[in-house]
DNA sequence: ATCCACTTTAGAATTGTTCTAATTTACTTG
DNA sequence: CAAGTAAATTAGAACAATTCTAAAGTGGAT
């Protein structure tokens, strides 16, 4: 996928979302979008989105995906998963929801949020407001 | 807190714990240990547990601090908990729980099994045995 | 076309963690 | 309890993910 596959529609969608996120539209903000948000929702890091840059024949600088995704991630374009501490899972999906990880894979799954009812939660210490509830369920090859 | 400052019955216990988890019972050891499990639950990272035992005036290298906590959690003395990217938390308290999580604080606090309740949770893909369910509530001063 | 603010970049710097190789310590056996 | 050996500790180097820096490039308003 080189740039210049993009059509003038994609372009102008890609486009769209990015100035209504408030970002300008650039080359390189526009190939990884595309390559983000082309089809479906996807879980990357900075090296998995790297690497697919690379193999779709774009040169895209390691800062330039460091900073893209922090952008699209403060814009709301994208958000963030903490499940490994050996580095950051960024999700496109950006509705709440949960997920499995598949640690041996360093592989995330979406999960709806309604397949997961929590029925009963604490109160809040008192001074502090939730500002959201992760549950990640690990899983292991059989 | 000296490690001379350890009554026999402390070492006694200290040490028990360490022997009975396949550990050495040698003096840094003990001395971490008595940090971590001498009262109540605990949150600590590598770095508060290395100013922590600075400050009670051991001199433990930052080696044995993160070769320490890695044996204590492998010998299932300790937990970890994942909520932030940056560093990785140990947790004295074993059994099965959640977290809040107050980033601004880097602070943890426990929340009791049951104060948790899971009504539905989804199958595990085929192929994948869960391993564990981590619930972290996220919180932000008021 | 020009300009200015915003982007991108290569490479250096930073941070948390792990590794290495040498020294020290705990425990066993004579 | 002395000697031997296996394990633990250490300082410092190495490492990996990420952020920073300062310079060069680009988008879009004028």
């Amino acid at each position: 996928m080189k740039f210049d596959a993009l059509t003038p529609e994609q372009i102008d969608r890609l486009s769209g979302k990015l100035r209504a996120a408030g970002l300008r539209s650039t080359r390189p903000r526009l190939a990884l979008a595309h390559l983000l948000f082309g089809a479906g929702n996807r879980h990357v890091t900075a090296e998995t989105l790297h690497e697919e840059a690379r193999n779709a024949g774009l040169s895209v600088s390691q800062a330039t995906i460091y900073n893209t995704l922090n952008q699209f991630l403060s814009a709301g374009l994208l958000s963030e998963v903490i499940v490994d501490l050996a580095r950051s899972y960024f999700d496109t999906n950006v509705t709440e929801h949960h997920h499995f990880f598949i640690e041996d894979e360093a592989r995330l799954i979406d999960i709806p949020l309604d397949e997961v009812v929590l029925s009963t939660l604490p109160d809040a210490p008192s001074g502090y407001d939730p500002t959201g509830v992760d549950v990640v369920i690990r899983l292991d090859r059989r």
